[in-house]
DNA sequence: CGTTAGCACTCTATCGATGCGAGTGCTAAT
DNA sequence: ATTAGCACTCGCATCGATAGAGTGCTAACG
């Protein structure tokens, strides 16, 4: 099972070569680029013990090796070298944050775009929410006779709303009363502590706490308004998909934005990474997955994934990954402590 | 310029048969299916004419014809009968609306959704805003020393946030006070409104109604966050764009969600067709473009657009749009009156 | 004069054959 | 254990021939 040193030295030339030239790598082409030591058929000696192992595969007899997912898997766990975005390139991303609305919502967008752009693949970030979240501030406002919307405005700086019906024509001034008594009671509460009062309910109440309710326990799920989506342009930039066919299937899932439920849960402050046929959703077995999972202040949390073909620059795209998490981190604790 | 009936039914048979089988068309097959009472011989003469018109093309000597983009035109123009959907389909959609939540923002997005999977092509819906939003409330939240959080909700039931920088600490008591005091100077006013008004401002009051003024403005135009996109897997199912290549042109536009801007504005209540290289965009140039306005009371609008390649069912196309924008109108009729 | 049958022509798509090259696995020598 | 040598495999590009769809033109017809 363990290998001897030269041949995991062959697996990460075998693997960094292939995601660079996007092709299968041959015994030849090896000895000729890298300076090895060896002649090219103690290389397919090598390569064939290294097949044997799973590691890596000949799409066809009398083609070169590609990696296999176990041979990803063994690259990304004992041979890469994360590379941490330059200074330089941490200085823009900084900078480009700083020019950003104070929004959690626009960070999420923001960095989205930046996975996208610097990795040329695609990314889905989840915008900060908390697992508990409670009621800061709670307001009522008139559309209609029997309209209103809704506002409640959440401890974690978010902003929720919603229509709601009425059984009766209510005036501006009734709700403002009805807002203000609410808004004594129910601050500082989350849905099940809402659930678990019993007051006396005015008929004028009820429809409001249940919308506050409803409103609570949306928040606490990645709703689909709060994951934003970026760099599927990228994607089909990707040699693998000039066909368009396998990215298809991909869009099926990204689009209804179940992505983040298709992904393992990611360790927080870790980066998992899921390769090809890991991944339990059969759309994905094409692509890899590289997740990491963000926490605030008060329970916010989120994720950052970014999506692209199993030929991922995992150095790159962990560390940037990583990198990411981090400032979202920060941004959370500086801004919202 | 204007064409015999003949050449006109003829033109009409060659649009709706390359739309239904994607092929060029050719005079055999067209007499073969359709029983026109003439030879193919005659076919091959009018085609010529039409060809001389400029109607018509073939991709190479010896294929059959395509429409140009004039002939969808002359189509879409005068020949072509709108397909209205079904009772059926009517009923259906206007249940999916009743299971909706009554925000416009899920309008749109439901919209946009309905949109591409009805007619398998990719929609973008930008949820109603007012030309000139006025404040309703406005509201402030502290959410640090120095960082408050504005909420301003508009008279068209949109409520709008920002995060906002104060130049020293400041309490949720003191926030309260400025925030009532701007409540009652500001309740109905536009942003140009507000820039007009003289009055004494307070050091504590500024910072807030630079950044209401700068909320009003973003939230006349058409901001990304209110564009909701879907139905881009339709587009990459189309067979056209199974190389790929030309459908990641069209994703730099749409996905930097600069396609309502690049839409020659929609006459209202109407709905604008763009055909291909109609469109000022180069990278549109190989689709075509629906669109419509809806309007709603108060000054509210907005857009539905359906794009797809140029080979467009156009009468359902046309007519699907047509109806989701008379059904937009209705919505917010009945609920922002 | 419009229509049509007939025909030569054009161009694409498809198939099979062929040759090349990259790459492998095996064997025997070092 | 390493390596040179070699036969073998297979994908891929090239080429030519062929079939088929479709056209334009011409001459005949009612």
């Amino acid at each position: 099972m363990t290998l001897t040193d030269r041949r995991r030295k062959l697996l990460q030339i075998i693997v960094e070569e292939h995601v660079q030239t996007t092709q299968p790598v041959g015994s030849n082409a090896l000895v000729d680029k890298y300076k090895l030591g060896v002649s090219s058929a103690t290389i397919r000696n090598e390569m064939a013990a290294l097949e044997e192992e799973g590691y890596i595969a000949q799409p066809h007899t009398s083609a070169g090796r590609v990696p296999t997912d176990a041979g990803y898997r063994y690259y990304v766990q004992s041979l890469m070298r994360e590379e941490a975005p330059t200074e330089d390139v941490q200085q823009t991303i900084r900078h480009q944050f700083h020019q950003a609305a104070r929004e959690m919502d626009q960070w999420a967008r923001l960095s989205a775009a930046i996975l996208a752009s610097r990795l040329r693949n695609a990314a889905v970030v989840t915008a900060p929410h908390s697992a508990q979240p409670r009621i800061r501030l709670l307001e009522l406002v008139s559309v209609h006779d029997y309209l209103a919307l809704l506002v409640v405005v959440l401890q974690e700086a978010r902003v929720l709303q919603q229509t709601i019906t009425l059984d009766r024509a209510t005036s501006q001034d009734e709700l403002t009363a009805v807002g203000r008594k609410l808004n004594e009671q129910l601050a500082g509460k989350t849905a099940s502590d809402i659930r678990g009062m019993t007051f006396e309910k005015t008929p004028a109440e009820a429809p409001v706490l249940e919308a506050a309710t409803a409103l609570l326990d949306a928040a606490e799920n990645i709703t689909l308004e709060q994951s934003f989506m970026d760099g599927v342009r990228e994607l089909l930039r990707q040699p693998e998909f000039h066909e368009g066919d396998r990215v298809q299937n991909l869009l099926e899932v990204l689009e209804e934005r179940n992505l983040p439920r298709s992904i393992p849960d990611a360790v927080e402050g870790d980066v998992n990474i899921v390769i090809g046929g890991e991944h339990p959703v059969d759309e994905m077995r094409n692509f890899s997955v590289v997740t990491t999972r963000y926490t605030g202040p008060s329970g916010l949390r989120g994720t950052l994934s970014v999506v692209g073909p199993t030929r991922l620059h995992y150095p790159r795209t962990v560390a940037m990954v990583r990198h990411m998490g981090a400032l979202m981190e920060e941004l959370l604790g500086v801004y919202f402590t």
